[in-house]
DNA sequence: CTGAAAGCGCTTACAG
DNA sequence: CTGAAAGCGCTTACAG
């Protein structure tokens, strides 16, 4: 209302009077014509930004797009990334926004060229930003992301997220710990582990959980009992069991690092005649509906997957929106609900 | 290059000439303004669409933006929609196309005056059609889109849709009546039905497949075994077999309308100490991947969910860019996909 | 409700 | 490489 120095609209005439020249000139610069001078270019390229200079269609665009956020997922068909994505897509609702879903499976992430390219599209079309789902990406990828300025937000990144990228995702040790204690109270002595992608933070988390819970107890590490690198799918809980039907001494109960890993134990089980719990006690990671509703009922440590999938919506915006945030990590607490896949060991 | 008639370029004044006023006046229409006659404006709307008129902004948004479609789905965490969706991701990554999700979880479709805005907010971005998948959707909300010329295909539709509108799905009759058939040959004759939403077009095509089955093979239906009225959705399968218990002849064997639905069927039949397929057979409907994988595998109708997805989406993309359809209704083989939920009746 | 007139912001063609 | 001049497409303010 007040302003005293009110700053001249932000015109090309104004732009080119601010800088001395004539207004074609400044009109070149826009339009990224070859003829002006390297000199007078840069000058002129100063102002503009300095007058917040918009073309019109990007003053109307501006004023009538509505808010777009890029998701980037692997693979749809896991109830993980189903239930991330539901809390995204709510959230995204509530907050008027709308959801561009990338489907990345197969192909390693966003990935380096083609990274320069998605970035300065998501500039093009005034993305607000972008979350990453259980991906891999390179510092070269991020730095496309960063140099622009667009927002990122990884969900349980599969390698560490560089300083300035916010990640979301669960307690992954503190679970680990609480499922093998969970265990360990029920009398087990011989617990497995199987994993999944190896090299993944949450895996690596969830592996210490287990290994510290152990220790806590005095319960020396059986290295055969051990297993990733598979994928966080059903494929590696069968290759898993099928591993432990190998050895002499079976374990007594499983913590596996996934439902889905979970489940694929539970089916190769079926196969062999062993029975869940009587004979073999199991607990997954996650809490997905998929593993509520296995028969039996997995008992498992529950991520807040809807919950983190909005936290990373409401991270991203926050950024979007220019503000600073308090965290670059934003971690939500995990729980072990018990079901129907565990059962005290009777010597 | 040898046009007789060239039109003249869309501009408001070229479009005043043609209906003989003036360029304000055109200027008035297509910016909404009240000052304008009702006749003088159909006029002149309906030059600007012969026309072919676009405003600067369309203009250059439709040369830089790249190709959107928005895809409603209910719910995620179904392996159902989860498949359509990465059919639809696939072919939209092949042709340089983004997809926008929308759930409507809840929410009974783009409701009424919701469907103004959001069809004029498609209009607005530049959007190139939607793709619905089992959702409901009425006249009205369709005449939104209709109006705007906004391409619009369906994915099995919950309600019949209207008449231009483009229509994805499988053989559910056939389906329906081959899965009853497979049932039969096994020897079974007490074959029960577990339907999802009861007036869902695939529901009863499905339903009457399974009648038309019987008949053919000259087993009386049974009203008491069969069951519709819920979702496509495991609760459906624990009401239903519930309710099957409750008879003084249980059937020997279930068509449930989808593997949701069979999975529920299988969970409450462990419950109740019923083993499948010994029995009880079961057969589901979709052929998903969490059929495959559950215990034991389902035998299933397997509908191409992938490619549903694909046939929605290259639909689409031909209406979009002005290509007439051969047809109004893109309908997919089925087949019966034989794994352990089945087994012959021993009598 | 309509349109002649003035004007805005940008671009184009071209002389220097 | 620069800019005066002309022009384009649209909008605004206002007289009728």
């Amino acid at each position: 209302m007040a302003k005293i120095a009110r700053p001249a609209k932000a015109t090309l005439a104004a732009v080119a009077l601010e800088v001395g020249v004539s207004t074609p000139t400044v009109s070149k610069v826009v339009n990224g014509r070859e003829d002006v001078a390297p000199e007078t270019r840069a000058r002129v390229l100063t102002a503009l930004e300095q007058a917040g200079y918009q073309s019109p269609v990007q003053r109307r665009s501006a004023a009538k797009t509505g808010t777009v956020v890029e998701v980037v997922v692997d693979v749809l068909t896991s109830a993980y990334t189903a239930e991330v994505l539901e809390g995204i897509l709510h959230f995204a609702a509530a907050e008027d926004v709308e959801v561009l879903l990338v489907s990345v499976s197969g192909r390693a992430g966003p990935s380096g060229p083609s990274a320069e390219r998605r970035a300065q599209r998501m500039v093009d079309e005034g993305r607000a930003g972008m979350i990453v789902v259980t991906s891999a990406f390179s510092e070269t990828q991020m730095h496309a992301f960063r140099r622009r300025r667009i927002p990122v937000v990884v969900i349980d990144p599969l390698n560490p997220p560089p300083a300035d990228v916010v990640s979301v995702g669960a307690t992954n040790w503190a679970g680990g710990k609480a499922a093998t204690e969970y265990l360990l109270e029920l009398g087990h002595r011989h617990i497995a582990f199987i994993g999944g992608i190896e090299t993944a933070e949450c895996n690596q988390a969830r592996l210490h959980g287990y290994m510290a819970a152990l220790s806590a107890h005095g319960v020396r590490l059986n290295p055969q009992y051990v297993f990733s690198g598979g994928r966080f799918s059903r494929d590696s809980g069968v290759a898993g069991l099928r591993s432990l039907l190998q050895l002499d001494e079976m374990p007594t109960a499983i913590f596996a690092a996934s439902d889905s890993i979970a489940l694929g134990v539970l089916s190769e089980a079926a196969h062999h005649g062993i029975r869940v719990p009587e004979d073999i006690s199991l607990i997954g990671f996650d809490g997905t509906i998929q593993g509520e509703e296995s028969v039996p009922p997995l008992t498992s440590v529950s991520q807040p997957l809807e919950e983190m999938g909005r936290a990373a919506l409401r991270a991203l915006l926050r950024q979007a929106r220019g503000e600073v945030l308090d965290s670059h990590r934003v971690e939500l607490a995990t729980h072990v609900v018990v079901r129907e896949s565990t059962t005290a060991l009777t010597a």
